[in-house]
Order: structure tokens, then sequence, then C-alpha cells
DNA sequence: CAATATCTCCTTTTT
DNA sequence: GGAGATATTG
């Protein structure tokens, strides 16, 4: 397929640093792709000289691959495609001697940091779930813009901030000491190293020669200062974004880089794709209309040569089992009369909770659907439980992982038994695991007691000798034999039925590391170590819901729904409190809502449904809705509103003297 | 003291 | 409708 003069201008501008302002559907990751195989095969870049970031792990696994066909296996291999957190995790890997990390250091996800700080701050903040989870978020923010507990510390003006930053002080050391890392140390660690060792640098700048970033109004202040350390004086980069697609500055996404990239690189260039090659120009009217109302940064007026397309329509349901069904129903038309197939749907929704139902009608009309993101397969138990092992076998200090597995299945090791062991730990400042093997113990522990753990620990011990022996896939497979798991699943599942399904997640998991640590010919075999971290990442998961690319009807949030395009999409929900969200109505944030909608809308190539409900339950009461802000913004003639007469004309309005908004509000209160 | 049964709270988005 | 804390039993 031939490039458009933007397109083609993008790809071929080498010379310096580069900014692609690219709408959605305008063929960024074509450049991209584009652009790699340019600079290898025109440029004499090598692949392993040449470093491209995405957002989503699933994304750097599609344009591996896509790479990979472009300009073949050969010469992509050895490319750097991952999001930045891999990369991270690369550089820290890589320079944990220069770090004084040791080798098998445990990544924690947000429920074991949860699970740490509430430990940690029983006394200060009272065990409040709400208090800790803004504490996380604070320490989250701190260290994705680059702040360190010193700072932090200094920083602080009043009370509450001055006690969260000693505790943040006080989670960086527990943290060091469990010898763990979480998310955004990912980032933080190597920005910082980096920034302070030169030979470090120098050595990664050289490294990475060219560095390309997808996704760039996502990128945060370490992430920003990450690129800046890597690309250095050269400046040899291109980055892509869209300001109008910044859907996570809840998490510190700075879409303003965008235009601090433009100062810090004066000699920036500015292009910007505007032809839009997925959606009908109706859809891509509406979605055009809809951002109007935010603020823009960069002017950009997407077009599309498509045809006109047919009209956006919304349902109107009772309830939500209603809306569901509706759902389904409409698909099942829809797929009867246009012979389409399931894969060619997608069901998109605000929160992951709206799956439920949407998945129980699918179930009952026997239609295939994939779920994507949400609860994963990582927060089953049954796959936490045998991570923990790994992490414990891995990283012995890992006090998180010794708690979950430490009693499981059941050695009669009770909360008494571990109050006490973790008492004598904390006094001698040791691990958990190490406190086991202490001698003194014995004073402070009944001798069964101490001998259940000592059980314990040389099982992991003789599980972790294995392992680096040489045998891992063995030490697994001996790990889960041994602790009886499978004997374990059939007891406290409530049917075998159920026992059997968590056996197969616990198969396929085995499977996945088996497959990691042999490798395959596009990537290397990994360590136990690694492939325990990458796990973490949750990078297998999103490769796997690849390969399984059956005919399915595709369920996901909207935030997962970012860079995804499919020929017929429903948007669910689609009102006040849940699409702008309550929250962000509070906080006076309805744009980046607006912007959700608008990467929602955008993702329909040919026909886009939105559904509303009248009322719905929420927790025990009904609650009337009312239809979404955002649909009064759409223009009114493209939209046909169920059972109603899709327009108010001029002389309606000029009639009741009433805005149009305010007229289809009426109307929607009339008739619920 | 450990294992199981009942009751409560809350539900934005994710690497 | 599910996880986590509390009440009850073995």
């Amino acid at each position: 397929m031939k490039l458009n003069p933007g397109q083609n201008e993008a790809v071929h501008y080498v010379s310096g640093p580069c900014l692609v302002l690219a709408g959605a559907g305008s063929g960024k990751t074509r450049v991209i792709i584009n652009k790699i195989a340019y600079l290898v095969e025109k440029c004499g870049y090598k692949a392993r000289n040449i470093a491209a970031v995405t957002f989503t792990n699933k994304a750097a696994r599609e344009m591996k691959e896509r790479v990979a066909q472009s300009m073949g296996r050969k010469d992509a291999r050895g490319l750097w495609i991952s999001t930045f957190h891999t990369l991270g995790l690369e550089i820290i890997k890589r320079e944990h001697k220069v770090l004084g990390l040791k080798a098998g250091f445990s990544l924690f996800d947000d429920q074991d940091t949860f699970a740490l700080l509430k430990e940690l701050t029983e006394d200060e903040l009272d065990e409040d779930k709400d208090l800790i989870k803004s504490l996380a978020s604070a320490i989250s923010n701190w260290k994705g813009g680059l702040v360190i507990p010193q700072q932090a510390k200094n920083m602080a003006k009043d009370e509450q901030s001055q006690l969260f930053a000693m505790l943040y002080q006080r989670y960086a050391q527990h943290m060091k000491s469990y010898n763990a890392l979480d998310f955004d140390d990912l980032i933080l660690i190597p920005t910082l190293l980096l920034r302070m060792n030169e030979e470090v640098r120098t050595r990664w700048q050289t490294k990475i020669q060219y560095l390309l970033v997808d996704e760039y109004q996502d990128t945060n202040t370490s992430q920003y200062e990450l690129v800046k350390l890597l690309v250095g004086e050269r400046s040899r980069f291109t980055v892509v974004g869209d300001d109008d697609q910044s859907i996570y500055s809840w998490r510190g996404a700075k879409p303003q880089n965008l235009v601090l990239l433009g100062t810090d690189y004066p000699r920036l260039k500015l292009i910007k794709l505007e032809q839009n090659y997925r959606s009908s120009q109706r859809i891509l009217r509406a979605a055009n209309i809809l951002i109007a109302n935010n603020p823009h940064v960069y002017d950009k007026a997407l077009f599309s040569e498509l045809a006109y397309g047919e009209p956006i329509r919304i349902l109107i349901a009772a309830n939500e089992e209603q809306e569901a069904e509706r759902v389904v129903a409409e698909i099942i038309r829809h797929k009867f009369v246009g012979r389409t197939k399931f894969g060619d749907y997608a069901i998109l929704y605000r929160g992951n909770h709206q799956s439920r139902l949407l998945e129980r009608a699918l179930i009952t009309n026997r239609i295939p659907y994939k779920i994507s993101g949400g609860k994963s397969f990582f927060s089953r138990a049954e796959i936490k439980d045998i991570m923990g092992y790994l992490r414990l076998v891995v990283n012995p200090d890992d006090d998180n992982a010794f708690l979950r597995v430490v009693n499981l299945p059941k050695r009669g090791i009770g909360p008494a038994t571990l109050e006490r062991l973790g008492h004598f730990a904390n006094q001698k400042h040791i691990s958990l695991f190490e406190a086991i093997f202490d001698v003194e113990l014995n004073h402070h522990l009944a001798p069964a007691a101490v001998n259940s753990l000592y059980q314990f620990g040389t099982f992991i011990v003789d599980t972790g000798e294995v392992a680096t022996r040489g045998e891992p896939v063995e030490a697994i497979k001996q790990l889960i034999r041994k602790i009886n798991y499978e004997d374990y699943l059939y007891e406290t599942s409530t049917s075998a039925k159920a026992a059997e399904m968590r056996m197969k997640n616990i198969s396929e998991l085995y499977r996945w590391v088996t497959e990691m640590l042999e490798g395959d010919e596009l990537d290397e075999p990994m360590t136990l170590p690694e492939v325990v971290t990458r796990l973490t990442l949750r990078d297998m998961m999103e490769r796997n819901s690849e390969d399984e690319g059956g005919d399915q009807v595709q369920l996901m949030t909207l935030h997962a729904s970012k860079g995804l395009e499919y020929p017929f999409v429903f948007m669910v929900g689609v009102e006040e409190r849940i699409l702008p969200h309550q929250s962000s109505i509070d906080e006076e944030n309805v744009d980046e809502e607006r912007r959700l909608a608008y990467v929602g809308i955008t993702r329909a190539q040919r026909e886009l449904w939105f559904v509303i409900c009248r009322e719905r339950r929420q927790f025990g009461e009904t609650i009337r809705c009312e239809p979404s802000r955002f649909l009064l913004e759409l223009p009114q003639d493209d939209l046909i509103w169920e059972n109603r007469k899709p327009v108010q004309t001029e002389q309606q309005r000029v009639e009741t003297g009433k805005s149009h908004i305010a007229n289809l509000r009426d109307m929607f209160k009339k008739e619920s």
C-alpha cells in the first residue's frame, strides 16, 4: 500500500527530532513500521540499535510481528520493541550490578504494593482503605514525577503530605529490603541511573541510536526524561501521538509533553497526519464535532474519503439487563442480515464491572466472545498461588509472596504462628523466610510450629536449587506436584467442574512459563527470575490473546480499546455519571471523559451504536439514568434515537423557545 | 488455635 | 456480585 504525502514525510525524515501528530485511524502504526524498515534498509542502522516503545505489550507484540513480516524475520531480529516498562526492566536487569540489586528481584503489582502499604501504615493510617489508596497514588505520582522520598519530604507543606512523604520513605526502604520493585520503579530507576551515571548513559546511547515512541501523549514526566536521556545530544527520534486521545492523565500522563518537546528541541520537525482511513465520514464527523468541545493545542482537521455511511443509532433499554439483551439481539440480527462475523463486533464500556451482564447475555445466546483486560488471568487465585511460589523461589526475601503461600495448602501454620514469626523477623530486621532458619526462633515459637515452618523453608530452598541447577521446567513441575495442588483445588472448589477449570489455568500457566524459558524464533530464552517478572507485567497474557483469535465478539473497556478498530461498535452505558463518570464530573475533568468517548467512537469503521438505560440497579437501589451530555453534543442529524423522530426542526426550536439539547432532554424524561 | 460460614463494603480507567 | 473482615464451629 502506498503512503500518503504526510506519512511519506514522516517515514523519511530521519535527520533530527520528529513529532508526528497522528489523528485516530491515520495510519500511525504503518508509519512507525515503515520507518523502522527504512532505517534498517536504507539508512544503515542495525536492528539491534533501534528501539521502539509502545504503550501496551499487546501493541509491542503486534508491531514486532508486523515489522518482522515487512522486512523479514532475520533483519528484524534484535530490534527493541517493547513497552516503556519492559525496556526499563531490561535496563535494570543489565545494570543490576551498578544498581546494587540482587539478580532475583521481585516485581510487585499494585495488589502487592497495597498489601505492603497497609502493613506499613497500620499505626498512621488505621487501615483506612481510601487513605491507603491515596497514599499509593501519591507515591506513584512522586515516582512518575522523578521525586525521591527526600525531595518529597522537603517539598511537603501541609501535615498530610509530610506524613505521606515519610511513609513514602518507609515504603521505599521496605521495598529495598524485600529486594522488590514496583511498576513505577521500572521507569524511575533507569531514569535516575542514566541521569547520574555517565558511563551507563553513554553505553545506552550507543546501544540505542534511534528511538521511536508511540502514544506519546500518554508519557509521564519520568518517561519523558527517560526518552531525553536515551536519545542524548544526537536526538535522533520520532514520537507519535494525538492529544485528543490522551486518556491516562489520571495516572500521571502529561499530554503537554507534546508541547514541551517543541521547546526542548527547537529543531523539532512537526508532521500532521489528518487523513483517516478507518471510519465512515459520518462517524468521523460525529467524532470531530464531539471533540471540538475540548480545548486544543494543535489544530487538527481529520477527514475521511470513505462513504458517508449508516446513521448512528441510539438504543434505549429499560434497565441494564435489557441493555445487555438489546445489544446481543442487535448483534444477532445484524450479523444475520449482513452476513458478518462475530469478530467484527466490539462492545465497549466505561468500567470493567459492566461486562458481567453482557457476558451473561452472550452466554445464554451461545455467542462466542472474548473479554480482554480487566479481571485478568493473573488475578485468578490459582495463578496468584503458583506465581507466589515462583516469586518466593526466585526471591526468598519477598515477604508478600511468603505470606500468600506459606499455608497453602494447609500446613498447620495459622495466623498466630505467623504473627509471632513476623514479630521476631521485625526485631531482627530480617525477612520472614530468613527468620525460619534463625536458631533463636525456638525461643519464640512452639516446636511443632517451628518444625512446620522449617519443612516449608527447606522445600522452597530445594526447589530453588533444582531451578538454578538448570532445570527450571522440572522444578516447576515438581513444585506443583509436591504441594499436591491438584488435590487442593478439588478440595477447595465448589464443584469438580470449577476445579478442572482452575487446573486448566494452571496447565496454561505452566505452558507459558515453559515456552518463555525455552524461547522461540522471535524471543530469546529467559531465566526463571526473568519469566516471573515478565509474567507480572502481563506480557504473556496479551501475546496469547492474539493467537486465540477465533471468531468472537470483543468486549473491553474504552481504555483498552485504544489503538484497535472494529467494523461494528457498541458503546454501552453512555449516560451521565457513567460516561462522563461521576468522579470526573465532581473533579471538573469532563474533557478527559470526552476524549474517552472520542476514542470509543473512532474505533468504529462502519457502524456505531450507543446504548443507554432508563434506570439501572446500583447496589440495591434503582436509580434513574440520563443520557450522556456527549450524546447531546453530537450532530443530531447523524443520529437516530430509538422510537423517536430523530431531529427537532428549527421551527420547533423557535416555538418552544428551548434549545435543541433541552428539548431532547425533555423528550427523554417524558418517555421514561 | 485453625478451619469454615456469614456478612459487609464498595465498583474508573492500567503499565 | 465479589473480596475481605468478622462470627462460629471443630
